[in-house]
DNA sequence: TTAGTTTATCGCCAATAGACGATAGGTTTA
DNA sequence: TAAACCTATCGTCTATTGGCGATAAACTAA
């Protein structure tokens, strides 16, 4: 994007909830949510043997999660486990309460 | 991708969700959208006058939130009148509210 | 009919996103 | 130590996104 330098300035909240709404702009992180809400946690492994996508596919989703604030990741070696954040997640919440009115 | 043709199946309500929130995924469409929730209604010029963006941009912007669902244009010659799908927008609002519980 | 106004669309470009396979980096177990 | 397991990252590819200017389309007014 040509204008990714001058980059336009917006108010906090909208920032926030754009940054929130991207991160579930995708059904695969959708019902990777979806799953981590009825399971509370998972790991990688489980969410690869859920979905028809390669490993490296599904890494990258919860990276994106991630790096939005949604989810976070806890070290169990081998593995790595995968919970809601439920401070970001409530923060999510009530951004898009008060948006929808 | 490569795998646009081979689409993965998700539940109605997913794909929905997913669909609305990358529509919401852009700080600009945030700002709009709370635009017309406080006029109530706007013209296209209206929005090219608020934000530092150009007048195509803008009209780009807003095919998308028409495309989501989540306004609608009406004609009002020559100006196009831009308002809340209201009953688009109640649906996006049900479905954010069941998804976060 | 002509000119002006308003908005959508087209064509272009750079950046980002989404998919994959392959590889690397941990940790556990044999 | 070696092998096995689990996950992240890298490199590559294609599709989509977001921006712009220029142009087209549709209507109004002179």
């Amino acid at each position: 994007m040509k204008r990714s330098l001058e980059h336009i300035e917006y108010k906090e909240d909208t920032e926030a909830l754009a940054k929130f709404a991207k991160a579930l702009g995708h059904p695969t992180r959708i019902a990777i949510l979806k799953h981590l809400e009825n399971q509370s946690c998972c790991f990688t492994g489980d969410l690869v043997d859920v979905f028809p996508l390669a490993q490296s596919t599904v890494s990258q989703h919860l990276k994106e999660l991630k790096n939005a604030g949604l989810i976070q990741g806890e070290l169990k070696p081998p593995k790595i486990k995968y919970c809601i954040d439920q401070e970001n997640w409530n923060i999510a919440k009530s951004l898009f309460q008060k948006f929808f009115d």
